[in-house]
DNA sequence: CAGCTTCCGTTCAACCAATGAACGTGATGC
DNA sequence: GCATCACGTTCATTGGTTGAACGGAAGCTG
């Protein structure tokens, strides 16, 4: 599924180098081949990219669009968010986690002196 | 697919309460009914837990067995540690994204004071 | 007691996102 | 010309997840 993020990722992708394959796509997001393909297409679908092949060239150039431009920053804003989210959940995981190990450390060193 | 992060919730929703039913733990983990029930069959195969009818009710009392309160404290170790993980990544992208969109808002204001 | 309803756990056909092998094409090298 | 290589495209297959349907057990009602 083609989300906000691996939007933000492809378009970051190839702003640093607008003609990678899809195969090296496929290994720096760490998908499959056939995914890329139809990630690609629908982003063009979304006129977020055109694509574009050079005579002599057997690989697309992959150029972002005005719109493209336009839309990263929104996309940016809107991961960055989902991020923020997801790192306070991950916070309060941790602080829980954190505090059963030590009150459990706690009991069972307590175990440990009882039966000594 | 039965994690370690999924194993450390369902021990402590039963530890919470033996008696929930598949479909309060599906409610609260936000899966399929079915996912469930298959999760709680293979927690008992890793004797974690085990499942015990009372006459006269309708529902399984899942207790979780000796080994599973031993196992539960490496899982919380052991998903600690991811989550310590997916922390630090996340901290990473989020530094990146604001980098990026700090950047990206002076250079928008600077084309704005370009063009009045 | 029979019939009905309700709430369980269980099952499994259906769904769907993801995969990657296979293919067609065009450029390159020999 | 022929073989090879690198690319994008396709699609049958895979595998995890779903939730409707089912059977059984308990409770309720007349």
């Amino acid at each position: 599924m083609l989300t906000d993020e691996y939007r933000y990722k492809i378009l970051k992708l190839l702003e640093d180098n607008a003609s990678i394959t899809q195969r090296e796509l496929a290994g720096q997001l760490d998908v499959s081949l056939g995914w890329v393909n139809a990630c690609l297409k629908q982003m063009g679908d979304e006129q977020l990219i055109q694509a574009q092949r050079s005579a002599g060239q057997p690989q697309y150039a992959y150029q972002i669009t005005p719109c493209g431009q336009r839309t990263r920053r929104s996309i940016a804003v809107s991961v960055l968010s989902t991020k923020k989210s997801e790192r306070a959940a991950l916070e309060r995981d941790i602080s829980e986690l954190e505090a059963e190990l030590k009150q459990r450390d706690t009991s069972a060193r307590g175990a440990l002196r009882a039966n000594s």
